[in-house]
DNA sequence: TATTGTTATACTCTATAACTATA
DNA sequence: TATAGTTATAGAGTATAACAATA
């Protein structure tokens, strides 16, 4: 078996010659430990440099977040959703989409309708202004992330959503 | 130049056709519309995934959060390390570290002795208890990222830490 | 003047439970 | 009974500003 050929703790014997820390601001050395060889550690170093890139590119001119835009594109691609299906697909509960709704509502982005066959739910859609505002944020979006993985190639970019896709199953 | 050849919007020409969407809960096809081509979105959920099996692994028995876990390690690498520093190293703020250290101090995992040498500032070591405790955490940190990590091979995962330390610069 | 630790405040996210109206 | 949308609540995390003690 390939994969158990490396365990862990095999990876992470004698690392400590490969850790010798890194400066901070204040010009201090600080050792980092095992954090450099935690996938976890690097995962969430990685996101909070790409939301602070995106706040500052694609949220300073829009006013939105990565979630939020989110939500826009899959109600983009998925007229006439209901907010529970909406939930189920970005994996929020029901209860938390309910202001997320609002606020894009608010803001004339979608619009909420009655639905025609269950009057339990919404139906939910962009409206035009909607529409608009979407196609210009997609284009900052892309840009954004052009930027932001500029110090990769294109078969690396490729190879990294490729990885992360498998690990976290799909779609 | 390699990294122009390829843009975002050359890259997402045409995806249509690759995102016929998913199956979700409820049974119904949602389209993801170009997320599946956005690496936010795969850092976002491949971020979620592994915070969610870390919870059920390390944190079910040991009561921590991979945050906690990691200002455990840095300051067992870096014994006397102020908290100054720890904030520095860690990226969050001074004012944020404060509840941080109480807790780690109240489960007797931590402590904070004057510093000899100026009086505004603490020293924070690991006690005898809290590296027995880190240990614990770290065989169990290191057995969540090999299962978290079993659809890889070694090298798959050697390199997929290696794309994004590049991204987030370093360390 | 600047830095260390601290407190207070506010705002976002998240998770949970409960409610109503429909199915 | 189960589901859709909603509300209320509590906890975690984050960001900002201000303060006293010390450098």
């Amino acid at each position: 078996m390939k994969r158990a050929a490396e365990t862990a703790e095999a990876r992470t014997a004698g690392v400590d010659s490969r850790t010798a820390g890194a400066q901070i601001r204040s010009g201090q050395r600080v050792s980092f430990g095992l954090l450099p060889q935690v996938l976890g550690y690097h995962l969430r170093r990685t996101q909070v440099a790409i939301f602070r890139h995106f706040s500052r590119t694609v949220g300073a001119e829009m006013d939105i977040t990565p979630g939020l835009l989110g939500m826009l594109q899959v109600i983009e691609a998925n007229p006439g959703l209901a907010q529970s299906r909406l939930a189920e697909a970005m994996e929020v509960d029901r209860s938390a989409i309910v202001k997320v709704v609002d606020q894009l509502a608010g803001r004339g982005l979608i619009v909420r309708e009655p639905s025609p066959h269950d009057k339990r739910s919404y139906s939910i859609r962009l409206t035009d202004s909607g529409a608009t505002a979407l196609r210009r944020m997609k284009t900052l979006m892309l840009r954004h992330e052009d930027e932001f993985t500029a110090v990769l190639t294109a078969e690396e970019r490729r190879q990294l959503i490729e990885l992360l896709a498998r690990l976290h199953g799909g779609r």
